[in-house]
This record gives C-alpha cells, sequence and structure tokens, in this order.
DNA sequence: CGACAGCATTGATACTTGTCCATATAGAAG
DNA sequence: CTTCTATATGGACAAGTATCAATGCTGTCG
C-alpha cells in the first residue's frame, strides 16, 4: 500500500464513504488501466472491497483495514508494558 | 519504510533500545553495504537516529517514529467526527 | 440483437530500486 | 605512521513493477 498511487486511492476512500472506480482516475492522474491495476492489487491485500451496482463498481475501505494498519504499526512500535502485567517487564531490557 | 528489509531494521529497533549498525546484517540477512544502504535512507526519512560512539554507530527509533506512522496511519483511515464538534458532520456526506 | 459505457486483461516498455562487489573514508590501537 | 575494524560510497546488474495502448469482457439500454 505504500506506493503513491495507490496511497491516493486509500486516501479518498478514507475521505469518502464509497467511490465509483471511474473516479480514481482523476484522483490519480493515471489511465483507466493501470488504476484498475492498482484495485486490483489492494483487492487482493484485503484494503479494500468492491461491491458492483450495474455498470459501476462501488469500492469502500475493508471493514477491518484499521486493525490491518494497527497491526503493522505496533510491530515497528516501541514495546508497551501494560502496568498491570509484571510479569512482561523482561521484555524491556532485551539487551543482545 | 514498507520494504522487507527496512521492516527488519525497524522491528529489531522496535524490540532494543538500541542496536549497533553492524548487527543489522545478522537480523536482515543482506550485506554490509546494503545495510548502510538502508540505514541511511531510513535516517533520512526520520524514522531511525544514529549516534556515533567511537567506531560504533547505535541507532535507535526516531523520538517520534510513533507519530509519523499515526499520521500516516490516519490519512489512510475513515474520517472520524467527534461528537463535540456538529459543525464537520457535513464532511461524510461528501459523495461526489 | 446491436450499440455503448465501465471495467479487466494482455503485452510491451521504461523506470525504479534492492542487491552485490570493490573500494574509499573514519576512528582506534599498536 | 601503519594496521585493523566499522561504516560509507560508487558502479553495475537484475528483478520488480508502474505505466500505457490496444483489446476483451460484461453489464445496460434502445
Amino acid at each position: 500500500m505504500a506506493e503513491p498511487t495507490r496511497l491516493a486511492i486509500l486516501r479518498q476512500l478514507a475521505a469518502l464513504p464509497e467511490v465509483c472506480a471511474c473516479d480514481f482516475t482523476s484522483c490519480t492522474g493515471v489511465t483507466q488501466p493501470t488504476v484498475s491495476h492498482h484495485l486490483k492489487v489492494l483487492r487482493e491485500a484485503g484494503w479494500i472491497v468492491g461491491e458492483r451496482r450495474g455498470t459501476w463498481i462501488f469500492y469502500r475501505l475493508a471493514p477491518d483495514a484499521a486493525r490491518m494498519l494497527g497491526t503493522i504499526a505496533a510491530s515497528v512500535s516501541p514495546a508497551q508494558i501494560t502496568p498491570t502485567d509484571p510479569s512482561r517487564r523482561r521484555l524491556n531490557v532485551l539487551q543482545a
């Protein structure tokens, strides 16, 4: 998802409840096949979901996109120790 | 930062208070020049900070790495409306 | 059925970049 | 100053991929 065009798509979806596929060409500045390609990537990665209504396909953020992002964020954030769990205190002094 | 080798570096730094540059070659599986290259990228992007002590350079997560991540996460997360600010309610119905 | 519009796919191309080897620089120690 | 170790840099190569033009597919509407 860390790619300019895909970020533009995700940010558009973050601002609006749902977006028609044909609208992404204008907000990304790339052609329709390229948009289709990125939508496929994001769809298969589980970031977005598409729903066909007639000729159009409306996309929205996947229900647990925020949770996925949180999981990734946690893996690269300093370990936080829950004060109610003193047994894990040693994790913080893991000095190799 | 979304790149396997760089993620491995960041995760190592998330688990340990500080890591010597020479230790990243083993935990990433790439050669020393490659590690040096990625450290430079992460340093210039503001994710990590390095401190030279003698011959070694010790790296740690930048103080506001977590905040940077939060900012990015927020930009691709569904807009949340603060219940105490009804004037912004219209943002949620921005249907193009 | 035929025409049209939205979306997907294919093939080709060019650009990006992660990786390595070789080498240069910086600091410490003898 | 010389030597050794740690890190940085330069160049080259290959893999990945973002992009587009052309085309195919799938719905909708006369």
